[in-house]
DNA sequence: CAGTGGTCTAGACCACGAT
DNA sequence: TCGTGGTCTAGACCACTGG
């Protein structure tokens, strides 16, 4: 058996025994380095390939950590981060990161003709789960629509914001779901390595006469989050 | 800047720049190595980084290639696969793997109190798109159900099969779905190396009485899938 | 059989985190 | 300040692919 899979069952051990306990920390690199008296490369190609499985993860310059249980969320459902998590035993936070006004040049260069040449809030913000960041929101709509939304609690439910006091109701609303990596600003705030694997959601969301309201990029821990879709 | 970011941008720039088509060979690691006076570490660091960005993919000591675009899913919805991807241009194929009688351990351990007790068909199949093989898939369902299964035309639509064979409808579905890596032996058919990341699809399936009829396990490479999913 | 990717060794320097 | 993880060098051997 190759060595580096040696490593990978060592720690799987350690975790199927519960010698360890979610978001503890591994022992270091160079600790398991000399346990199993080899490198630290091939150390660290163990590590990541129990990332990829989701069983830990990395946070930069600080360490491995054994990865908690995963939130449980139905993409196309209007259902509130907060209390989602609440339901599943989790503690969720929110920060806001920066509201903006101006349109983000990739935004424009990734899709056209949505709200164009409008002038746009762009909201970003950070969700946590038991102070584990796991997810960044980029969130556009049209200035015009929601005056002065930058004065308003944004660490709530945008959705709750915008039917209270804007009187805006989501209807219905569509996403787009693949794989892909944080951008180098996305993964120093979720403090990852650039290049991290993360789930990404598009989403557009309508208000009962089919209008756009806001178009969100999400970028979730690839092992933070589990979907739940139903169809007929 | 760091030296595997070169690479990376390098890369990027080669497909940009429509020097490198879909599914063409990437120059060899050591040609890399030589090109930016480095070493077969620091050029795989790049390549893995492309690889889970979904812009290249590498096919067990084959080599890297470009990665093609990505089959539209939408995963809680009856469409075949085949039809969906001639629909989007690509040539689809499906192979069976194997199709065994006893019950699969893994999928006992997994899933409790699903078809608890009985004897199953276990259904292996790999499917792909223009050549690539890009998803495994596990059917689980009653061998009492579905005599004589192993008889029928298994690379066809198993969905058609249990229509007109069995006389078996399908009314509805529910699909769990995450970000995971292959089995040794998922990836070995994947053409892939184990540990691969891949994007998991849990689907039960239910007739118009809401009886179970089958179980499956699909595992998408992550680069190979998008999904859409639409809610209100 | 030559070249490729997969695995591995044995070091090094740096920036940043914890203390 | 010390230890950590992040990046990088300069090699090596092996199994397998493709010609």
């Amino acid at each position: 058996m190759l060595l580096y899979q040696r490593i990978c069952n060592y720690i799987h051990q350690l975790i199927n025994d519960n010698k360890i306990k979610a978001t503890t920390k591994l022992p270091s690199e160079r600790t398991l380095q000399e346990q199993f008296k080899s490198t630290r490369i091939t150390v660290r190609e163990a590590l990541f390939r129990l990332e990829s499985e989701g069983l830990i993860y990395s946070q930069k310059r600080k360490g491995w950590f054994i990865t908690p249980a995963k939130l449980k969320l139905k993409p196309a459902s209007k259902v509130n981060f907060n209390k989602l998590a609440v339901e599943q035993g989790f503690v969720p936070k929110t920060r806001v990161i920066s509201i903006l006004n101006d349109i983000d040049d990739s935004f424009q260069n990734q899709e056209k003709n949505i709200f164009t040449g409008e002038s746009l809030y762009h909201l970003k913000r950070v969700r946590l789960l038991d102070e584990r960041p796991v997810m960044i929101e980029d969130i556009y709509c049209q200035q015009s629509r929601f005056e002065n939304l930058e004065r308003k609690a944004l660490s709530e439910s945008i959705t709750h914001i915008m039917a209270t006091d804007y009187n805006v109701q989501i209807n219905s609303e569509q996403c787009v779901i693949c794989v892909t990596v944080l951008s180098n600003e996305d993964s120093d705030i979720l403090e990852k390595n650039s290049g991290a694997p993360c789930l990404k959601i598009i989403r557009k969301r309508f208000d009962e006469h089919g209008l756009l309201v806001d178009y969100n990029y999400e970028y979730w821990l690839h092992d933070a989050i589990e979907m739940l879709v139903e169809g007929t």
